[in-house]
DNA sequence: GACTATTATGTTATAGTATAACATATTGAT
DNA sequence: ATCAATATGTTATACTATAACATAATAGTC
């Protein structure tokens, strides 16, 4: 029922999550039949190396420094609207930052779980939520499209750290 | 459990919900002891006559109509972050756009369901789903400190019409 | 393999959102 | 009336995102 909040002590597990994320994104744009072309994988690769969410233009000093060449906002928008379209990244609306999706496999609507203290980021899978949401929605006659949770507080590591 | 769907159907009723949005910010300002200054309360008129969320741009313009005379964005920004603070207005971050809270007393963390068709907004509250997120917060050690839920769809009055 | 339609990227300029910094004015309490 | 605190005015600028058009890479057809 709960996923992914691991990633708040195991950051240290990101070196190989970024490789399964990638090999994960290149399954998914096959399946779908879309490309994730290099520059995409790049910015997919930038964002998931990042531990904490990632601003377009953070993103665009990073790629223009590993490609030796100035890359445009353009690019990393486009770059940034296909990973999102493909269920790779999500936007973190109230940051304007954004960070790779642990499931992009899965048909999800889940949680962010923001730490005030370290700026991390937990995505987590919780259908009890997504439940109660349906709920509110068939209750108004509200056509349900998507939903987008951001829960601000501090993580379990930063209240031990500073506790 | 649900309030204020109703907006959906009753927007005619917006006009009363306004002078009481009003009557009801001026006593929560006095209970708190903060000022709502005339600037403040011009922008918590507008963003309650607008039935859609209003961005801060869209804001300055009619002040400045209002007023006849240019207002500049600081002014806008400011009066905001107080109404936001005293729990008088929302962002809804999707959007970068502002809309009046319809219940600035009570202790809320609320679902903003926002009309694709119409670009209405309604807040609802919804205890269960406070309470599911209460429950992924203690399962993840993460302490909660605020939570933001928008979701996206059709509101009944677009669908009924469109049917 | 050349041709072509499609998709992706480069490039320049600009739109849209928000705040810093400092000056002035208003308010409220002595 | 004075003073500290709060609020607003003003100018400039930072940050976020996209429009518009040119060029290039890709994939499928002949």
């Amino acid at each position: 029922m709960l996923t992914n909040a691991r990633l708040f002590q195991q950051s240290y597990q990101y070196p190989q999550s970024i490789t399964a994320a990638i090999s994960l994104a290149k399954l998914m744009c096959e399946r779908n039949n879309v490309r994730l072309t290099s520059a995409r994988e790049e910015i997919l690769k930038i964002v998931w190396l990042s531990h904490q969410p990632l601003g377009a233009y953070q993103i665009q000093d990073e790629l223009s420094k590993l490609l030796s060449k100035q890359i445009a906002p353009p690019t990393i928008y486009r770059a940034l609207a296909f990973l999102i379209d493909n269920g790779l990244v999500h936007k973190l609306t109230s940051l304007n930052a954004y960070v790779g999706c642990p499931f992009p496999n899965s048909e999800h609507s889940n949680i962010f779980l923001i730490c005030k203290g370290c700026g991390k980021v937990a995505e987590v899978v919780h259908l009890p939520t997504n439940e109660t949401i349906q709920d509110v929605c068939s209750k108004t006659k509200f056509g349900f499209g998507a939903q987008h949770i951001e829960v601000f507080g501090i993580c379990s590591n930063c209240s031990s750290h500073r506790a």
